[in-house]
DNA sequence: CTGAACTTACCACTGAGCGGGATTTGCTGG
DNA sequence: CCAGCAAATCCCGCTCAGTGGTAAGTTCAG
């Protein structure tokens, strides 16, 4: 960029989608200032970028010119196929898990070292779940987590374990071992579980679904109140995998 | 940019957000020499920001070398509170709609001078629906849409008319006389219908949802086979409306 | 009214971005 | 195995678009 610049070899596009980036569940709506602050980029230029992202629609401005992410860039995201078929096709089958279970339903993709919850099913009957569309959960402290570590290639429980095994509740898992033998189980039973691993109050039940390449796909899994036995509603939640799992299959062959 | 650039005056910030832009849903995979064509960027400039983008993760490389839309993307996007709140409290609401019709359930608020579909509920029993989450539908051929121009400012009529009223099925209203006297109807009835208008052989209903500030806050409505009748659906549909009116005022008190 | 915080506008400097063209890679048919 | 071709990748010299300090304008609480 021009001579000027405080941080030469940060590229224009770096610093567009860093200003992005800066929007948090916690923090949808930012000042300019904050904006600024948050990417580490001088306001000036913040103003300019976040102008010509406004302008286009990724940011909408507010009345009180505060900035928030615009619907433009949602609706751009809402064409990523990764999640937009799995979201399509996996709705009915987790209708199907919430009706017979009144628990909240939930599935996720591996995004790098974390599930993205790509979709969730939940009633008011259910436990109020923190975790929403769009958001990310760990892999070693829930059940969809330790499902994805079990059915990804080995490389991933690796990396995992050497981030480091964060102690998010009491009864979180922090030491390698025992996760691993955790997910061992899980790869033999196709049924992963967590109990108040990661929030206290809150247990889960998941299983894996797989794509028409026999390859893990994403996991689907139930958030229930620490008091329920998971282990019963396990059945349903291993039914219903499969049958996500068989109905990306038939759509594959539809399709081709 | 630098003194090789062939459209002086075109910011690095709208390339880069254009070759986003070059993604539909019918062209959801591009190679880079598409994309290319596709945003009018030569290839050489498009190869290094197509890269930027999928470091980022804004977009997915594929084995064979073709991009998509990322997860990232997405992910960011699904921050947009516009869309967000609106989903979320609107699900119980369309879900119950769904129960008690069996017919395809959606939700949209205006974007422009089109309404952007934010959310759908449909299963097997009801007709296949060419609309998607993200899709966009035309003001004054659908029933969300003339919901939509009756309850938003006056200037949408006149922008809608202005830009032509295209004939989309064999009974879509394309005279602005025609349009503005169903769009009267709709206002007093606070219900709107649209007669195979859009598509031969559907029909559908819609009611407006009122954001607190009792202002218009997106349409929801229904989209059902043409042989169905309509009026017969229209109280459900307008119930679960003001319900929905209803659940953001009550979401918004306990907000603040 | 005063002052602090935020937003918007200005502008001189210069290296980041541009893109034509060469090279490499990947694929297809012979 | 090897041309032949298209797509992807890389190279590099040119230069103006982007940068950000600074200043002026705006907003708002007290």
């Amino acid at each position: 960029m021009a001579g000027n610049a405080a941080e030469p070899g940060r590229s224009t596009a770096s610093r567009l989608l860093t200003l992005l980036e800066v929007f948090t569940v916690r923090n949808e709506e930012l000042t300019l200032v904050e904006m600024a602050q948050r990417s580490a980029i001088p306001v000036a230029t913040t103003y300019r970028l976040a102008r010509e992202l406004a302008t286009w629609g990724a940011l909408e401005r507010l009345p009180d010119r505060r900035y928030r992410v615009g619907l433009r860039l949602w609706e751009i995201g809402s064409l990523a196929p990764r999640q937009r078929y799995l979201r399509e096709l996996s709705r009915p089958y987790m209708q199907d898990l919430y009706d017979a279970t009144k628990e909240n339903v939930q599935i996720g993709v591996r995004d790098g070292n974390e599930v993205l919850i790509v979709e969730m099913v939940s009633g008011r009957s259910a436990i109020p779940s923190a975790t929403r569309v769009g958001g990310r959960l760990p892999l070693h402290a829930t059940a969809v987590g330790k499902v994805t570590l079990a059915f990804s290639e080995p490389e991933l429980m690796a990396l995992t374990v050497a981030e480091g095994l964060p102690k998010l509740a009491p009864r979180t898992i922090i030491t390698p071992g025992q996760l691993k033998q955790a997910v061992e189980q899980v790869r033999s039973t196709e049924l992963g579980f967590a109990y108040e691993e990661m929030t206290k109050g809150a247990s889960s039940v998941a299983s894996p679904v797989f794509g028409p390449d026999g390859r893990f796909a994403a996991a689907l899994g139930l958030v229930v109140h620490a008091s329920t036995d998971v282990t019963r509603l396990a059945p349903a939640v291993r039914t219903a995998a499969l049958g996500l799992s068989r109905e990306l299959a038939r759509w594959s062959n539809l399709k081709h």
